[in-house]
DNA sequence: GCTTGAACTGTAAACGATTACAGTTTTTAC
DNA sequence: GTAAAAACTGTAATCGTTTACAGTTCAAGC
């Protein structure tokens, strides 16, 4: 309602004078008094919007991902809220969920003007929002694989590192007949998960087959659920690594209302080492992908590069950790 | 980089016309069409900052609360998305998380200009956010209990009736010996819960003493797994009802470590309904709040107040619901 | 009291869009 | 072909700030 002007009239001073008291810049006392009184009267409140355009600077951060479901999405935000906390920029979250017009949409409007610097962790791997990440003009960090034609600061995990991890443990308590409930393959991780899967388990000296991976189509406990029950003879696995943690709770609940015993006819590793894993029953063990530290780093690469704009574009690499618990005990 | 004049200057026409083919009023086809061309070999993006000033409004609607560890605060956001998805507004999360001053701080810069409305669910009550929400001069809908001394478009779920459901269902399964694990009670839920709990004991006609609530300090698992581990005697309970899930899984962690059998020994009860509840073993009986609902109701509120500014404020009563499962089970 | 420099203040020009208004071109109707 | 109406276009003012620059006030030193 009011604005500086008004302020300033209230005050008996210039515009000036309430832009320097409201931004700390040097008036005298009597001044600064006058115009803190006329401000609160009046309920003055500056406009961020004008500010932003005058100073080509909103202090905000955008965080964007697609899936506010997924509890590996909330520890990053937490990850990168507990770095911005010691800067000047706040975070703002843009989830846009569903469609990629959407996320387009959102990508666009924070192109310019609403947020100074853009963390990016996208789950569908598309042409489109690859191309207008490269035309955006303003700095942005990328969590997750990098795509094709993109050249921007970079955090990610080695997760085929981690399914590996995991492969081994499993051999190493016994199990040989290993099998990947897998999210959907339209996704980054869902791709991933899979090569990284066939290539582990080759890699261990075990014969894969196609036939060893199950296609959940969310990243759900639902989805986990429906895809267990559709196995048709589960007794020809004796271990399932599951493309998360939610996906390994429905599995989990699948074979508590089955009779099938975890660890004992079935052992099982989820990845994210969400909260969830360690209140299951029986706790899960799970590959941690670091996505609170990831959050951090990023966000520490977005306040680096916004004080040094010039600076070549780093890539930096996690290692995931393998946290074992009751779901792989021995048989 | 390229504003817009240097498009207008590219297509050879005048800012005025770049506008209007942006905003899709009335052109010529081939002044479109030689905007558009402009428009992509500059790699344009409009200033949201300066278009918000003019047009005094962002299309952007906050959503701001404190917890975003909180299972219940996710799913609200997932409501107030899918409303939003529906309109031309889009969805910012606003989550300070830590202390009062930051929230203050979020919420005078989203003061004006970053957001035309505000959806708030705050989980602490303090005066000083009380004072600048009223203070704000912009369309709030609040999501929680009203402080004394605001008046904007609010909704409740009524939680005590809730507590009052979980009690009574407690007390036809043959329990008498009924406690609540509170979260900290300088929360909103805190107060609130206890108030709750107090009352449908006294109106169930159980003898109520101050004993029987256990405060743990925070809503997470770990606070319900510390708080029950420091009961002397957990015999005394023949029932818990937690403030909400996450406490709740904390004690059924408790539980499974101490051979205390759930529902044999302890019925449980939970708050929010959260996914974990029916993926926990035994699955949760839990009062579902309808935080996802609310969050569409509130988001329904803040459009309509959009379209309408001068309506007097509405308050909307949501009812909770008690969902039944083994938790609660004969003993 | 005067000079000098420091400290403060005000004027006015930006920032990048939108849009009222007036002017121009095109279309329509005869 | 002309007049009138419709459709389009351009100029310039405006939104609410910040800030360079010039002008003013104040204090210190003599």
């Amino acid at each position: 309602m009011a604005n500086i002007e008004a302020v300033a009239k209230q005050a008996g001073v210039s515009v000036a004078s309430v832009s320097r008291v409201i931004n700390g810049t040097a008036a005298r006392a009597e001044t600064e008094e006058r115009v803190r009184k006329a401000i609160a009267e009046l309920g003055y409140q500056p406009n961020s919007a004008a500010r932003a355009l005058k100073v080509r600077q909103s202090e905000q951060i955008c965080l964007s991902f697609d899936d506010l479901s997924n509890p590996a999405y909330i520890s990053m935000t937490r990850g990168v809220g507990r770095a911005l906390n010691q800067s000047k920029y706040r975070l703002i979250l843009s989830s846009a969920s569903s469609s990629v017009e959407e996320i387009i949409k959102h990508l666009q409007t924070m192109g310019r003007g609403f947020a100074d610097g853009l963390i990016i962790s996208p789950i569908y791997s598309d042409e489109r929002i690859t191309k207008l990440l490269s035309q955006l003009q303003m700095p942005i960090v990328l969590v997750g694989t990098m795509p094709a034609g993109l050249n921007v600061d970079n955090v990610y995990v080695d997760s085929s590192q981690g399914i590996a991890m995991a492969v081994q443990h499993l051999i190493e308590t016994g199990r040989s007949k290993i099998g990947l409930i897998n999210g959907p393959l339209a996704t980054n991780p869902g791709t991933r998960r899979k090569a990284a899967f066939e290539k582990a388990i080759k890699g261990a000296g075990l014969k894969f087959e196609n036939a060893s991976i199950i296609q959940a189509n969310t990243f759900s406990p639902e989805a986990g659920y429906f895809a267990i029950s559709e196995v048709e003879d589960i007794s020809k696995f004796d271990a399932f690594v599951c493309a998360n943690d939610q996906l390994a709770a429905g599995v989990m609940k699948f074979a508590s209302e089955n009779k099938i015993s975890i660890p004992g006819d079935l052992a099982l590793v989820g990845v994210d080492n969400t909260d969830m894993a360690s209140l299951l029953h029986p706790t899960l063990t799970s590959i941690d992908l670091l996505a609170e530290e990831r959050g951090e780093i990023a966000a520490d690469l977005m306040l680096d590069r916004l004080a040094n704009p010039d600076r070549d574009p780093k890539q930096i690499v996690v290692q995931p950790k393998l946290v074992i618990r009751e779901s792989t005990g021995k048989k």
